[in-house]
DNA sequence: GTAACGTACAACCAAATGGTTGTACGTGAG
DNA sequence: CTCACGTACAACCATTTGGTTGTACGTTAC
């Protein structure tokens, strides 16, 4: 995913992949350090092919990136994604202030 | 939802609401003034029961609040939650920044 | 060279999702 | 009072999701 502007699209993907406890789990292990797919897979109850689509659906919403090293595929987390997501969710949140900020200038102003 | 600690079911139904651009746009609407579900559908492509699921599935997670006025149910943003989520997400950027300034610090003692 | 390892991917399945229509019911306007 | 409005919810349907197993293939260790 390139990232510029998110599009309807790539926030879909990012929170959904977001939406899940593995994933977030995942997110927050290759955050630490690059771990390849299978050294991930062992801290999960369930398969390696499981875990192997977990990593895929993080990959298409743009938050981790797969490097091949060797015969090891070493996932690592892209930070600057969760970046975009955080400030969506901020450009929200200033939505709702505004209005916030509006009535109590309208307040202040009787 | 009772907003204490996020627990991982939390920020499950919390992502997974924010994983639709319909509800992303029903969060920004209501984000300026409350507004009956009724109100809210007139403005998208779908029946008005779509329309009443989407805001259930933001109320399961707390996104919004629903207070009954007459015969409306006028949809409110609580922006409390939306800040949780913001925190957990800042929470796993801080995780990297960490390893970073790791490395950072490792490089700087050399 | 060969066997084991790590990965990729297809096929399959149950459950959840996102939409529909139809019915029922309380409330407020006229 | 009555009827239209706003809401709630059940039943249904197609698609997606999250898991499984099985097969195939490149790479590395020995």
């Amino acid at each position: 995913m390139v990232v510029r502007e998110l599009s309807d699209a790539d926030a879909d993907r990012i929170f959904h992949a977001l939406a899940d406890a593995t994933r977030r789990d995942i997110i927050a292990r290759v955050a630490r350090e690059g771990l390849s797919v299978s050294a991930l897979a062992q801290h999960y109850p369930m398969s390696f092919a499981a875990v192997q689509k977990h990593v895929a659906v993080l990959h298409r919403a743009g938050l981790v990136h797969k490097e091949r090293r060797g015969r090891e595929q070493v996932v690592q987390a892209r930070p600057a994604t969760l970046r975009r997501a955080i400030e969506l969710l901020e450009a929200y949140e200033r939505i709702w202030r505004q209005r916030v900020d509006g009535i109590d200038r309208l307040l202040a102003e009787e």
